[in-house]
DNA sequence: TGGTATAATCTACACGTGTAGACAACTCGT
DNA sequence: ACGAGTTGTCTACACGTGTAGATTATACCA
């Protein structure tokens, strides 16, 4: 049988409330000679407070929630296990749980979320990969449950969230294109219902139309975020009667698969073709050729997103609520060097 | 204020231990009578059992714990993610919870499985990376805690695990590459503190001895999984007097790397040296030259384990307790083609 | 010195569940 | 018809906390 409190009370010579009062720096004064006594007694049991009987009294789960999507997935493999790294580091710092749901079916969603929050299983929910109307948002709103978000919101719903600039990245990632001579640019995007397909094909037009090139419906697609899209997209651009010299993909994996597609075509990347990518994956710096890319600071997202979302836990309002955070433009060479004479 | 069980034997005309005794399919019988009437209580109100009440009354979380280490890792990415996803699936099929604890610091582990198991915060654990004279193993079989092992145990312990037959993978790698012409082959082998290094690094001496090949201990290196080490190690290789003429790399992470370094240096992968991986990560098939490599089905072994460990933790005698799965060769062209001749 | 404010502690209960023990109703064999 | 066994319910409590209300000791002031 685990040690109690009851067990330090009777070792400490004291009551109960007096060793909960310790533990929690509870809402009652302790003087020091007892807090003394208390602490002792907890370390010679090697005493640890029972989490369950602290969830059920507290009336709230020690946790915070994460549901990510495996099918048609927004995150590349690394830049998710980046944001579990960072997310799960602060909530080790808090002493929370971090509790982790796939989603292999966007069918079972609902229950997914209905489970974790409605079952009271976490205090608090990180959502990423926000949509369209998102129905996830809404149901967290109309619960009044804290939860954060990774992305911003379409219209100018008023909760707490981190993002990246994902339109200003798109941008400066077209304009690295254009200022080393591509012109006829396609853009291989995230899938349609993500709010951030949007942001960054908004980047994409911006910077064409800033230097004045023409915005070709052909040139764009929105695809899931797997290397086989990339290579899809890529070979659909090369058979077209106008092909791109060059190509803007919303993700790494998008940009692998799309320069593995042209390069099954002959064409040599940063030669015949330009491609950038988006994230800076580690492979990134070590695919042929190394992939000029757009960085994200994930961890760092990460972190701040699960401290906004423990304080909202905690009644406080957080210090920061809406951040939009720079991507940078990590040049490599698969986007050629500089001068270069486009194709045609 | 939620809805209680009370409520529902109020609703129903019942007592709450009925409803209790319809909800667990409990130990004692209740009338089909009295049991639709409950289900129609509980469906009218939506209850939903409290967990954190359950957890507190069954002396018991009701959470599966898995520990990842991201400094010095073990697994690559999409591995790892496959893994949570596979353990993640099988766990929400039994309304468990997945817990996740990173791990960025050795030095922590200890604390981390103290919180997690000491703490009572999950029911079982999954152990990945199984090290020489593994604390945490030891640390569970003193506690008689539920667990299960993605490895298998150095001597006989007689702990539940599954594993990848990495002796047979790489043996089958190196037999490949000797196949197909190479002679001098190269091993960049796992972080040396694994147990699967030796594993891999045994199948490694097997293929050369076969073959009549001399094992040279210059040609064998211990790294910890990623792209920067293995560009490193193919580095180092390269600039021997005697230089390998294929490379046989334990990760995928690894191989991308090596192929970059040779890359570097002017040769063509599959035509200068070969190049062949272990894992089979997505980006493999998309990269350039698409790289060869051991397929393990870690989506397979993720489900197994956590249905292992899952039994473990009911009492039962788990259906299969120690699992030796054949991993699989995928070729494509990083090894070069058939009768290829050695440079030297 | 008596009275009051303050500090420190204790007693007692609620949180929502699982289930053992008590109890009632019903079946069945003799 | 009656005890024995079976089936279905209910009452009551324990799980280990957090904390409000009661209680006691101490300090301070008139």
């Amino acid at each position: 049988m685990a040690v109690t409190r009851d067990d330090v009370a009777r070792l400490a010579g004291v009551s109960t409330a007096t060793v909960s009062y310790v533990i929690n720096d509870g809402p009652r004064p302790v003087s020091e000679e007892t807090r003394a006594k208390v602490l002792q007694a907890i370390e010679q049991l090697g005493y640890q407070p029972n989490v369950m009987a602290q969830n059920l009294r507290r009336q709230r789960a020690n946790a915070v929630g994460l549901v990510f999507t495996t099918i048609e997935r927004h995150l590349t493999h690394p830049y998710f296990v980046d944001l579990l790294t960072s997310v799960g580091e602060v909530c080790a710092k808090h002493s929370l749980d971090m509790l982790l749901s796939p989603c292999t079916d966007r069918e079972l969603e609902p229950s997914i979320y209905e489970r974790l929050v409605g079952g009271r299983r976490v205090a608090g929910v990180i959502v990423t990969g926000i949509r369209h109307n998102d129905s996830r948002v809404a149901y967290l709103g109309a619960e009044a449950f804290p939860f954060v978000v990774l992305g911003r919101p379409e219209r100018d719903e008023d909760f707490a969230y981190i993002d990246v600039d994902g339109a200003r990245g798109v941008d400066e990632a077209v304009q690295h294109l254009i200022d080393l001579g591509w012109r006829r640019i396609a853009c291989i995007g995230l899938a349609a219902e993500l709010l951030c397909a949007d942001d960054r094909l908004a980047g994409y037009r911006r910077a064409l139309e800033r230097n004045g090139l023409a915005y070709d419906p052909e040139l764009v697609v929105n695809m899931h975020t797997t290397e086989a899209a990339g290579h899809q997209a890529m070979s659909r651009f090369l058979a077209l009667d106008e092909p791109p010299d060059a190509v803007c993909a919303c993700s790494d994996e998008l940009a692998l698969g799309a320069m593995n597609a042209a390069q099954e075509q002959g064409l040599v990347v940063g030669q015949d073709i330009g491609v950038i990518g988006f994230d800076n994956v580690p492979s990134a710096a070590y695919c042929q050729p190394p992939l000029t890319t757009i960085r994200q600071p994930i961890y760092e997202i990460g972190t701040r997103l699960c401290r906004m979302l423990i304080q909202i836990i905690e009644g406080k309002e957080p210090e920061e609520r809406q951040v939009v955070l720079p991507p940078t433009l990590v040049v490599r060479e698969s986007c050629g060097a500089h001068h270069h004479i486009p194709r045609r």
